[in-house]
Formats: structure tokens, sequence, C-alpha cells
DNA sequence: GATCAATTCAAACAATTGTTTTATACTTAC
DNA sequence: GTAAGTATAAAACAATTGTTTGAATTGATC
């Protein structure tokens, strides 16, 4: 219900003093938050906890960023920031095959998830978005995701053949993204399903290996099975009628 | 903190009058409850919401299921129950050929989904369950999937000719996996790329099939071509090393 | 119709959590 | 050294939310 910073500090008037200097607090409070939101969301995470684990008061939060969404919002403005940054790099080599292109997307965002270049939040902040958005924050997340997909879909559509907003062109989207998001959203059910999972670098690389040996499968091979499919699942509407 | 009713009022009692009679605000209650909790997770929904939807008082929840948790543990208990024996209904025609029972279980998930046999909102509730674990529930959800995930694994593993336990069936059970789950938890991703994705009868049953095609195309393959991609997958590396 | 248990209701209670206030220590410029 | 602005700290405040209480209502049984 406020969104005025009524006291007496405010964040613009510092600048003038310390042009560059940046603050600790500040810094260990951005630090702290993107940690604990990419792993608890939005709502879970409370003040109290990330400001014990900066080592600040409860009041920094306030002092610094007028309040939760404020700082949290500057959190996903990094992420945002970084996803539209890796974005544009994977843009620049169109010089390279399709395939190797996805690879390299695909292999991006694993790491990104799991031995972070740095800040290894900055994705899961983006799926926790994704999955269930801030009000305030959806416009933000989906200007930074909006080239990302749309690359994404100009990329698999090229490969099968099929213009970027077909059906099956989004849905091939969908199936890759949904392989990745799985291990930012559903971390039990990884477990679940595979106890003895671990993050040891050549884990990480084989993930990444095999969400693009599975997705190419298909991508690659589709022109050529596209026909002979619809015939399949003509016969397999058949066969449903008739055992039924 | 409080495990014990202190109210006068207890469940047990009642039976003894009503033997079979349903509670009309008790069903009311778990009906409402299952579809809040299923897509605002259990945090996120309020006693007070579920209540004013119910047309029922705040206390209603205490008075019938204890506390809060008490009315979740309810609710999963149902879908864990319907997510069992949806699990045995599959095992049981073995005489089926893989693929057909695999899109089988593909379609069931997907339509429970988007245009549940009744309450739409069973598997939702697992895949939040699945993502973000209640503590105290986590033994029974996984309890309940565990059929489901060791059946899944036998079936692909049966495919790709490999052990149920051999990373290689499990990254595969994980892909499927994703493609379903990223409908159940990152509505909002699936809209982003998809604007004008709709639920008429026929866009989900494409998507069903969809997600069969896209991951039979692999599975199926599996073998004729692992030798392949373990070539291809050195020259990578080294086509890496060189151009970095 | 009276009685008794079961159920519902409005209100209050207690714990959590975001926010604000007020005072105090600190830094910098003069 | 002092004054002004900045940063931090402890406490209080307000809103939300799970929980409980005690009275009122209902419904069945005798």
């Amino acid at each position: 219900m406020s969104k005025i910073h009524t006291s007496v500090g405010l964040k613009a008037a510092k600048r003038s003093r310390k042009p560059a200097a940046s603050d600790p607090t500040r810094d260990k409070l951005l630090d702290v938050a993107g940690r604990i939101f990419s792993d608890r969301g939005y709502r879970a995470a409370t003040i109290r906890q990330i400001c014990v684990a900066a080592g600040a008061n409860v009041a920094a939060v306030n002092y610094h960023f007028g309040d939760k969404l404020g700082l949290y919002t500057e959190v996903v403005r990094q992420s945002a920031r970084l996803a539209e940054f890796q974005a544009a790099q994977i843009a620049l080599d169109l010089s390279a095959p399709p395939e190797e292109i996805l690879r390299a997307v695909i292999r991006a965002r694993i790491h990104s998830l799991f031995r972070g270049d740095r800040p290894d939040w900055n994705f899961r902040i983006m799926a926790h978005e994704l999955a269930q958005p801030t009000p305030a924050l959806r416009r933000l997340v989906n200007k930074a995701g909006q080239p990302l997909f749309h690359r994404l879909l100009g990329l698999i559509g090229g490969m099968i053949g099929l213009p970027a907003e077909d059906e099956s062109t989004r849905l091939c989207a969908i199936s890759l993204l949904g392989q990745i998001m799985v291990y930012a959203l559903a971390g039990p059910l990884v477990t679940a399903i595979w106890p003895k999972f671990e993050l040891t670098p050549d884990q990480v690389e084989r993930i990444a290996d095999h969400i693009a040996d599975f997705s190419l499968s298909y991508i690659q091979n589709f022109r050529a099975t596209s026909s002979a499919r619809s015939i399949q699942r003509t016969n397999r509407a058949v066969s449903q009628r008739t055992s039924k």
C-alpha cells in the first residue's frame, strides 16, 4: 500500500557523493535475496530470513529498496538483464549450424541451473516467475524472455521446415523447454526417479547432451516422418475405437 | 503446533449415528480445497478463501479436519489414491505393445490435467507436491508416485534395451515427465510461447500426441543410433575445443 | 415438546510478517 | 572539531492468517 519512501535516507541522493561506490550491505542483500527468492519463491521468502542471512537489520530492505517487492524487482531485473544478454550472445553466431546453436542454448541453460557462472540462481528466478508470476513483474519477465523464445521458435521452425508460428513449432519449443524446466522446478521429481542424482560436472554435461539428443531426434526427423505419423495417428484412432 | 482437537465436536463420534451419511459441508470443503490448493499451492491458499468459496464458516476446517494441514492431507490422500489406481489400471494391459502403453500414460496425464475426469486438479496437486513438497506429505506422495515411476522406467528400459536403473533410462523418463509437468507447473511459460493456446478437446489431444511422438522418436531409435551418438559427442567436444 | 449431541457461527486470540518509526553510530565536508 | 547527511539498530505497528472459543442453531430421539 506504500510505494513512497518515508524515511529520511533515500538512495537517489547518495549517488551524488559516492558516485560508483557500491554499498556492501546493499550488495550482500541482493546476493542473499537472489539465492533465497530463487528456491522459495517470492511469497514464501521472508524479509527476516533474508536479512538474517545477509547479516543486516530488518529495516535495511526498506531503506535500500523501499519494500520487499522493490528488492525482488531488483533481483529479477538483474536476472532479466542477464537473460537478455545471453540471448543476444547466442543470436550472434549465426554461422553455426542450427543443431549446434540449439545444443549451445540447452547447455547454457542447464549449466546456469546447476553450476551457474556465478549467480547460479538467475535461471531459477526466471523459472519461478514463469511458473507463478508476480503480477507486478509479469511484463518485465515476458519482455526478457521474448527474444529467447522468438529465437528458439525461429530456430526450430527452420529445422522442421515450418513457420515459427506453426503449432508444431510451438509444441516442440515447449517440449524442449519442459525438459529443462523440470530440473529447475521439480527437483523432488527428479530425485524420486533418480535417487543417485548428483551434480558432478560430468553428470550435468550428460544431462544437457541427453536433452539435446532427445529433442533433436524428433526435430531432425520431422519432415521425413510427418506423413507417416499422420497415418499412424489415424490407425491408432481406429484401433482405439475397436478395442473399446 | 497442535495436532489434538480441542473442540467438543470430533469426527469419530459422529459415525455411530450416521454411519454412511456424507457430510455435505465436509464434501464441499474437500472439493473447493482441492481446486484452490491445486492452483495456488499449500502455503498460498488460505483457509478463509477456501471457506468463503465453500460457503462455510472459518471454523469449519478446524471442526472437520483439525487444521489446515489436516484438510490438505485429506485432499492429497484422495489424489494419491487416484494416482495409484490409475497406475494399477495401466499396469494391467500388458498385452498392448509398449508404445501404446506409453501413449496411454501420456494421454491419461494430459487429460487429467486439462479436462479432468471430474476432479481435474488431481494431477496438479501431485505436480505441486513434486515441485515443492510439503514436508509432512513427502512420504505419502513418494509412495503414490513410486509405482508409476517404476512402471515408466521399466517400460522405457524395455524399449531402449537397457535396465530400468540405467542412467539413460532415467534421463528419458525425466524428459518425458518434464514435457508433461511443464503444462502443469509453468502455465505462463506455455502462454508466452503460445499465446493462442486454448483447451479445446482437439488441442489437448494434439498436445498428448505430440509429446508421445516427440518422445518415441528418440526412444524407438535409441539402439540404432546410440553408437553414432557417442561418436558425434566426441566430435562435438573436439570442435568446441578448437572453436574456442 | 424436552433433551442431548452434532454442527454452525461470530468473535477473539496468537503467531507471522511486511512496514514504519525513532534513536544512535558513522562518515564526510568545512 | 563540528555540522549535515548517511547508514544501522531496536522496537513498535499494522495487516494477514491459522486457530480457538463459547454461544447459537439444528436435528434426532424419547
